[in-house]
DNA sequence: ATCGTATATCGTCGATATACGATGAAAGGT
DNA sequence: ACCTTTCATCGTATATCGACGATATACGAT
């Protein structure tokens, strides 16, 4: 249940960056959202937001799909709810080392 | 009451490697540690600790205080909380811009 | 076939992060 | 006074990040 190390730094690093964050919070407003979108909202370079999402993407925050000739990025619930259960557990420690 | 993107971002970076994550989860269990526990139990280097500690300090994530000849650093629960809390409610978006 | 649109990837470069050992300051013990 | 312990900081080497423009790919429209 509880997340390997890594990979729970891997998710954080993929939160810890302005950027990334407005994406995700426009993700999170709107669901889903196409690359174009997001470089406007954001005013960076297309390549530098598809290199944001892909970021999000290997630390699966978000999901991909592409239809027609866009790119669709949609937020993933699932593993930010998990995350931040994580986070509400990590610095509770009710006990050493346990799997509760 | 919402932190401002880039106290988030700074806050979330300082969380996003597993030095520091495995620090922090000592801390948690701990309360309060010395550094030359941290370092024992990291297998780091002691400058390479206190440099980790520095940047949880920095973002506000653990307190700190000196006695005798040792330096105390104690977790933030506070802020962890708030954090987790901003977390969730990111993801979850009820409205558009809403400070809720 | 060609063009336009949307996107991913590559290459580059400055900035930042991460690790270490060396050094020095502060405080306790002998 | 001197030595030891504990820790912060500095300097340095290396790796990774973040931004961009250029280019490649995919696809619909003409």
């Amino acid at each position: 249940m509880i997340e390997d190390i890594e990979t729970q730094a891997v998710k954080l690093a993929a939160l810890a960056h302005p950027a990334r964050l407005k994406i995700v919070r426009q993700l999170a407003n709107e669901n889903a959202c196409c690359v174009k979108h997001l470089v406007t909202m954001t005013d960076l370079a297309q390549s530098t937001v598809s290199q944001h999402l892909k970021t999000l993407l290997k630390a699966n925050l978000v999901f991909y799909r592409t239809e027609k000739q866009a790119s669709w990025y949609e937020i993933n619930r699932e593993e930010f709810s998990q995350l931040s259960k994580e986070l509400d557990h990590m610095f509770k420690a009710c006990c050493k080392d346990c799997d509760c």
